[in-house]
DNA sequence: AAATTAAAGGATAATTTTGTCCTTATATGG
DNA sequence: CCATATAAGGACAAAATTATCCTTTAATTT
């Protein structure tokens, strides 16, 4: 491989890269757990339509990186937030035994819950009695959060994804 | 070193270790962000008794690495929100023309503003006309969070925390 | 002016999160 | 029972975030 030194200032384009000018993602949701978001909403969608779907095909409507999106499949499933059977014909499927099946739930399987039990500055000892700086005003926050999470089924979110509007992909926005 | 195949089955603690049973971080800021609020807090307290601290300082007390603090002091120097002086008897401080920085600009600074504008589920076509399943569920929430995070001014911020009690170390909770 | 002190910044390492690939297990249809 | 399709899972790779160390720059004190 070539080694010499950069001749005519490539480095730039490192340097775009650098720390400084890098903008990070810190999103309310990791990766991980908007792709299940996405996912269990779109099995859902298909479960009430009465077919399964399998982890490509998810991926693919969903935008999601397909083997990714397979691995976390396996943790809803393992959770029993969806269920699964291999095989020809197979899939993931949500039924009966799901329907009250919260996005607190999805959330709780894939990222813990330190987003809704853990002190907003990481610090381990804060509470009511020995309160960090920002404690009464995230608690606020974060517990409205936590409600609008707990109170939102997945089903019923499928449910009126689908009466809204037909288009799967349009929805999901997974189109650029 | 001994490469010899792990004899009696201490892989087990590379197992706790393994995708399925780690536990997610997750919270609403990056590590960064919430040094970064810590950080300016204690430096907004020093700063109302006169006096400068310095990187290694405010790291100790906070709790954080001391050279990583060292980076985001420097962003959050850069980013107007503090004033540091090099040499002797340098450090950071906070002054009036700092007084109406608020926590929304730190963690603007730090983590950039896709806690505040971005979709929650990651889609970069989610709008009022074209909204994601949670997109009207998430903006209320979102905004209470702006709000609370723009209305607080660190220096505020740093006041009550004096006022309620002097041990800048337990209100900060850096002990355990 | 020189020595000293502390921030600024560069390079690099460790860790965590995200993402890929390949093998194994298992259900279904023929 | 066999072939096939698909989930489950292991191992590994890439990228992002967090963290450390060292050099350079610039104030302050002497």
């Amino acid at each position: 491989m070539d080694k010499r030194p950069d001749p005519i200032g490539f480095g730039f384009f490192a340097f775009v890269k650098m720390n400084i000018f890098r903008i990070k993602s810190s999103y309310m949701f990791s990766k991980a757990s908007q792709y299940a978001i996405k996912a269990i909403i779109y099995i859902w969608m298909k479960s009430l339509q009465d077919s399964k779907a399998g982890a490509k095909e998810i991926g693919s409507e969903i935008d999601a990186p397909e083997a990714f999106t397979a691995k976390i499949l396996q943790q809803l499933s393992r959770a029993k937030l969806i269920g699964s059977v291999k095989g020809p014909n197979g899939g993931f499927y949500a039924d009966e035994s799901h329907t009250n099946k919260t996005l607190k739930d999805v959330v709780r399987a894939v990222d813990g819950d330190s987003l809704f039990t853990g002190c907003s500055l990481g610090l381990n000892k804060c509470s009511e009695k020995n309160p960090c700086p920002l404690h009464f005003e995230i608690v606020g926050i974060r517990q409205k959060l936590d409600q609008m999470l707990t109170n939102k089924s997945i089903k019923h979110l499928a449910v009126e994804v689908i009466k809204g509007e037909t288009n799967i992909k349009r929805i999901l926005q997974v189109n650029k």
